[in-house]
DNA sequence: TTGTAAGCGTTATCAC
DNA sequence: GTGATAACGCTTACAA
C-alpha cells in the first residue's frame, strides 16, 4: 500500500505537506497539491485507517452483538443498522451471541480493547435466563457506550430502542374480543423467558381480564414439535377462536394446522402473528401479523449511539418504536 | 483505557520491560512479571488492539460483504462465518451491498485502507447482471486476498466455494422422474439472471432431455404476486404433476396454492424448493428440499481464506459443498 | 508556503 | 534482566 512518506519521497516534499495538500489545507499552494492529487491517484493512494484511528482515538466502528441472525427480526435488524452506519461513515462489527452468555460476554470483551467505539447489542437469552448483565455494565463503566434493543436489561442504563411489545398484543387481542368478538383466545408462545415474551404474554392477558375472559397459553419449547403441539390443542379445544402467536413462526404453522383440521379462516379462527417483511407470503390464507419496524429499529439504535459518541452532553433515553398491526385482506 | 506506558509508571520501570513481561518473555524476572501481571488485572488492562495493527500490519479482520442478510440463506453462511472466524481469533466487518453494484464497489474500496486482512464475498445481483467485476479484480491486483462463495464471477481467477447448483438440482429432476414417475414438471424460478439461477435451470433441462421431457419453465420477477402466477398456472395447466422450485420461497407458496385447488401433496404433485434450517417447518404436507449447507459454507470460506492470508504458497482452489435432498416423509 | 518533530500504543532490536 | 530507541502511518503544533 502506498503511504504518505513514499509521496513525499517520489515528490521530493515533506510528508506533512503531503498530509496537508490531501487534507485540502489552506497552508498549502494550489500547485503543490495539484502534483499531490496527481501522484496520489495515479498511485492509487489511501490514508491507511489503522493509524488514522491510532492517531485520533476514533475507530468510527460500531460492535453489533446479536443473540442470532437467522431470525428474520434481527436480520432485519441488523440490515438497518449497516444501513444507517454505512450513511454514517462508521464500519461494523458484528458479533453472533447464538443466546449464549459465555460467547456474549467474550466478544464484549474482545471488542473492548479499543476495537470498537461503542457497542449496539441485544441481549442473549441465556443472559435473561441468568438473570446476568455485570459483563455489560463492565464495559459502560470502562467509558464505552452500549444501546441495547428490543430485548433489554432493565437495571442497567444506558439508551434503549424497545418495541411496543405490551401494548401491541394488547391491542391485538382488544381487536379480537371487540371487533371480531372472539372469546376463546389462545396465545401460542415459544419466547416465554425472554423480556419481550413476558410482555407480550402481559399485554394478552390485560386484554382478556378487561373483557373478563380466560387466559389459554400455550407453551413450547422446542420449535420441531410446534405442529403436533398446535394440532393436539386445537383438536381437544375446538371452541379455540383465534390465536394469537407472539413469535414470528407459530402462526404460519398454526394456520396450517387449522386448515388440516378442516377450520375455515378467518370464520372460524382468526390468526394473528408477529412477522417481519415477507412473513405474509408463506401462509394462505394470508396471516394477520404485528409487523415490527425492525429495519427502523436498526437505524435509530445507530442514530442515537453515534449521537451519544458525537455529542458532550448527550442524555441517555429510551425509543420505543410502535408497531403496525397489519390485517389481511381475508380477516379484516 | 489503561496502557502500558501507565503500567511502567506506577511499577518504576520501562515500557518494554512492561511489554515484555506481559507477552512472557523469558528475558524477564519472574517477579517482575508477577508485579506486572498483578497491576495489569487489576487495572483491566487489555493491549490496544490498533496500535497493536499498525505495528504488525495485521488487521486480524475479515470483510464480509453480501447481497442480503434478511434470505435465510445468506444469513445462515454469516452464521457460519462468524463461528468459524471466532474460532480462528478473527473479527468480521459486514457490509452489505444490497444487491447494488455500486454499494459493493464502494463497500470493497473503502475496506481497502487496510481496515481488512481479506474478503469474503457473494457478488450483488445487479454486478452478476451487469457483468461487472472490475471492482473485485482491482481488490486484488492490490494484494488483498478475495474469497468469492455462491455467486461468483467465473472470469476472477480466486478462492471459491460454492455449491453443486447444476447437479442438485439435476438429481432432484431425476428422482422425480425415475423414481416418481413425474412427467409434467414445472420449474419455477426468481432468480434467472443469478449465475446460481442459470446452473439450476440447467441442471433441470439436462434432466428432462434425458428423459424426452419438455420443460417448463415460470419466471417469476415480483415477490408479490407469486401467488397468483402459481395459482393461475396450476389452474391453466391441469396436467402439472410435480413443482421444483430453485429458491427458499416459492415452493412453500405452491404447495399452498395446490392445496387452495383441491389437490392432494403427493399424491398429485411433488414439490421440491431449496431450503435452509426451519423452512419445513412452515409448510404442510412438508415440503421436500434440497438443503444447501450453508453454514459449512461459511465455515469452509472462513478456513480457505484465513489459510491464503497466513500460507506462503497457498494454492488457490474452489470447493464444491454438496447439497443434501431431503424429503419430507410424505413424499418419500 | 513548507518542513520539523512529537505523539498515538505497541513491538522489536540492540545496548547496558 | 532491564531499558533506550526506533518504527508502524498518520496528524498537528510549531518553527522556519
Amino acid at each position: 500500500m502506498t503511504t504518505l512518506k513514499e509521496l513525499a519521497k517520489l515528490l521530493n516534499i515533506s510528508v506533512s505537506t503531503v498530509s496537508k495538500a490531501l487534507n485540502d489545507s489552506h497552508e498549502i499552494s494550489e500547485n503543490t497539491k495539484k502534483r499531490v492529487y496527481e501522484l496520489a491517484e495515479k498511485l492509487n493512494y489511501k490514508p491507511n485507517r489503522i493509524a488514522q484511528q491510532l492517531k485520533t482515538n476514533k475507530t468510527k466502528t460500531i460492535g453489533v452483538i446479536l443473540p442470532t441472525v437467522t431470525n428474520p427480526f434481527f436480520a432485519e435488524v441488523l440490515h438497518g443498522i449497516e444501513t444507517a452506519a454505512t450513511s454514517s461513515d462508521y464500519d461494523i462489527i458484528v458479533c453472533l451471541s447464538n443466546e449464549s452468555l459465555g460467547k456474549e460476554l467474550r466478544s464484549l470483551e474482545l471488542l473492548s480493547n479499543g476495537s470498537v467505539d461503542g457497542f449496539i447489542m441485544a441481549v442473549a437469552r441465556e443472559s435473561q435466563v441468568e438473570e446476568e448483565s455485570g459483563h455489560i455494565k463492565s464495559v459502560i463503566d470502562n467509558k464505552i457506550p452500549v444501546l441495547m434493543f428490543d430485548r433489554v436489561v432493565n437495571e442497567i442504563i444506558c439508551d434503549k430502542v424497545i418495541v411496543d411489545d405490551f401494548q401491541s398484543v394488547y391491542e391485538a387481542t382488544e381487536y379480537l374480543i371487540k371487533k371480531e368478538k372472539r372469546k376463546n383466545i389462545l396465545l401460542v408462545s415459544n419466547i416465554e423467558e425472554l423480556s419481550v415474551g413476558k410482555l407480550r404474554t402481559k399485554g394478552y392477558r390485560k386484554a382478556l381480564e378487561e373483557a373478563n375472559l380466560q387466559p389459554n397459553i400455550l407453551k413450547l419449547d422446542n420449535v420441531e414439535d410446534v405442529e403436533d403441539k398446535i394440532y393436539e390443542y386445537l383438536k381437544d379445544n375446538g371452541k379455540t377462536d383465534a390465536i394469537i402467536s407472539i413469535d414470528h413462526i407459530t402462526g404460519v404453522i398454526a394456520i396450517n394446522m387449522a386448515k388440516k383440521l378442516g377450520k375455515s379462516i378467518p370464520r372460524d379462527l382468526s390468526v394473528i402473528g408477529f412477522g417481519y417483511e415477507h412473513t405474509h407470503l408463506l401462509s394462505s390464507p394470508k396471516i394477520s401479523i404485528i409487523h415490527q419496524k425492525a429495519f427502523e429499529i436498526g437505524e435509530m439504535s445507530v442514530t442515537l449511539l453515534i449521537d451519544n459518541l458525537n455529542t458532550e452532553n448527550h442524555t441517555l433515553q429510551t425509543i420505543v418504536v410502535p408497531s403496525e398491526l397489519k390485517f389481511s385482506e381475508s380477516t379484516i
